[in-house]
DNA sequence: ATGAAAGCGCTAACAA
DNA sequence: TTGTTAGCGCTTTCAT
């Protein structure tokens, strides 16, 4: 463990004083320093190899940059757009001067928030979560959620898949849920999503059903299902994941996909376009909730005060070979 | 922003001195705190909501709880076993009271590492990679490479598709590379590993060939190579997102797999059961890796000297019905 | 234009 | 057994 570099390091090297270093490097525009003090004093710290040390300066009150995101697993984060959202938003944050950094868990920060002092936390618990109220008396910052109107989005989808389906003239619904518990909350917003749509577009009621992820309990689940329901031309998987497992389900039966059941999936997963048939799908564009979440967060970053942001209704459909 | 509530703020509550309360809090074993003074500190900790400032205790000289890991981007988290290791990384740190956060981009770290103060910093970059020693004169904390011996890794997954296909009676085999330009060092690398075990075991020289991301290429390139090598009938791709763009081809070219073509990847991606045909692969027990690595990196934060851990070499087939 | 010094919140050596 | 205090590295007011 080597010693630390030090600003009085810099100063003594430079033959000045610790403020001067500190206005040099910080710019700081109240200062008149000459041209050849400034020289000195970035010539004596790159000789160093100075960093300011991030404890001792938030300590004096400087503001985090630091942008902390829980997220409970890597799954999750590949599924809705997560993955889109989280790589763009640290781009939109890089620029207003914010860093993204990321913890697995949902609210295991315990340990983590002694070490980090971030400006904001984003959680992609719903706010009312109870890892999400735990965040919030956890850390002294403003928690935002990362994904707010999720619920709204989740139902957009759903509404987009069986519109989409009914004007390719599927009229008989089936819902593709998986069995994951701890995605049944979830699904259970995307089934609402599509039973109230059915509804109002005035198709029969959709069948629900549950697919397991493994491929012979899909293939058991589809075989089923269509014994039981043989009416059923149109499936909304809860997203293309889901989706996968039906196509293969629909292949190892030999149930012609789109001629016998269109099927479209939700996410615009980046293997969809290569699955036999190729998938369509249904997503939303997410620049500007994206672009708007960074300003929302920069703003909380600041104390500003907040602005309501929320993730978009409308999905568009990206039709393939499957529908 | 609400003040902040500092252990002085605990002492005056509890009508106790700091160092009392430091104390009581830190469980001190050199001291002896009566009981019903621990209780007094504790209920009044409780009382105001009290959580201890990181980087005051930083500064002090705390050694920090924290593993800081850069990742390029998302996508290559679900490349090779990058999400899993990742995963069990965290809770395999988690048990040595460490705390794991990530952040996106290689080097990018300027800003973060002056908010962030990590005991540990892993990066995904090669040792030999410029990113690699930017973080090393950026972080004066230990660095070191998140997926050690990833060469003989990438060879060995290779070696054993190759090996495989060859058991299934399959010898004149292809390889599918990826297009994407930063993928083409792992690809060279898959490369040789397929070329010197088609070697070792007397094979003719496999041939290699470009996958294009989207459909229509990856037909077009399928078709050309299976016109001008006729012979083929095995092919190693690079991972399983690139042999799913060969079963697509396959399957619009209406070449028969694994009848006329078989098909292996590499990572054992999720989806992999649920291709048409399911998708034989190959991967990695990374079990023993991750919990050597998580005490390299435990022992690393402790100020020990390394150890070396290296990414197994060894990879079994997962056979499904592509091969 | 530059320097001296205070203080952010915390821990630990030393006093009482 | 508990309190006093120094000092970690940094910024910034105030004095020179």
């Amino acid at each position: 463990m080597q010693k630390r570099v030090t600003s009085a390091d810099v100063a003594r090297e430079a033959g000045l004083s610790r403020a001067t270093v500190s206005y040099v490097l910080n710019g700081d525009p109240r200062q008149q320093i000459p041209e050849p003090t400034r020289q000195r004093v970035h010539e004596a710290a790159e000789r160093l190899g100075y960093r300011p040390y991030g404890p001792a300066r938030l300590l004096r009150g400087a503001k985090s940059r630091l942008v902390l995101m829980f997220t409970p697993g890597l799954e999750h984060a590949s599924d809705f757009v997560a993955a889109d959202i989280i790589t763009s938003l640290g781009d939109a944050l890089s620029a207003s001067g914010l860093h993204l950094v990321w913890q697995l868990g949902d609210s295991e920060a315990q340990g983590a928030s002694i070490d980090l002092a971030p400006a904001v936390v984003l959680s992609s618990a719903r706010e009312s979560d109870e890892a999400f109220l735990q965040l919030r008396q956890q850390f002294s910052v403003p928690v935002l959620p990362a994904f707010p109107g999720l619920d709204g989005f989740i139902a957009g989808a759903a509404e987009a898949q069986v519109e989409h389906l009914t004007a390719q003239g599927r009229t008989t619904l089936a819902f593709a849920a998986p069995e994951q518990p701890d995605l049944k909350p979830t699904a259970d917003l995307r089934w609402v999503g599509v039973t109230r749509t059915a509804t109002r577009l005035g198709l029969p009621d959709p069948v629900r059903f549950a697919v397991p992820a493994d491929r012979d309990g899909a293939v058991r689940a589809l075989s089923t299902l269509l014994d039981t329901h043989p009416d059923i031309s149109g499936m909304c998987a809860y997203n293309d994941v889901v989706a996968f497992g039906v196509l293969a389900a629909a292949a190892d039966l030999g149930v012609a996909v789109p001629e016998r059941l269109a099927v479209v999936g939700v996410d615009n997963h980046s293997l969809g376009p290569l699955a036999v048939p190729a998938l369509s799908t249904v997503r939303a564009d997410v620049g500007d909730f994206v672009r708007a979440l960074a300003r929302e967060v920069a703003r909380a970053a600041a104390g500003d005060d907040p602005e309501t942001v929320l993730l978009p209704t409308r999905s568009e459909v990206v039709r393939r070979k499957s529908s």
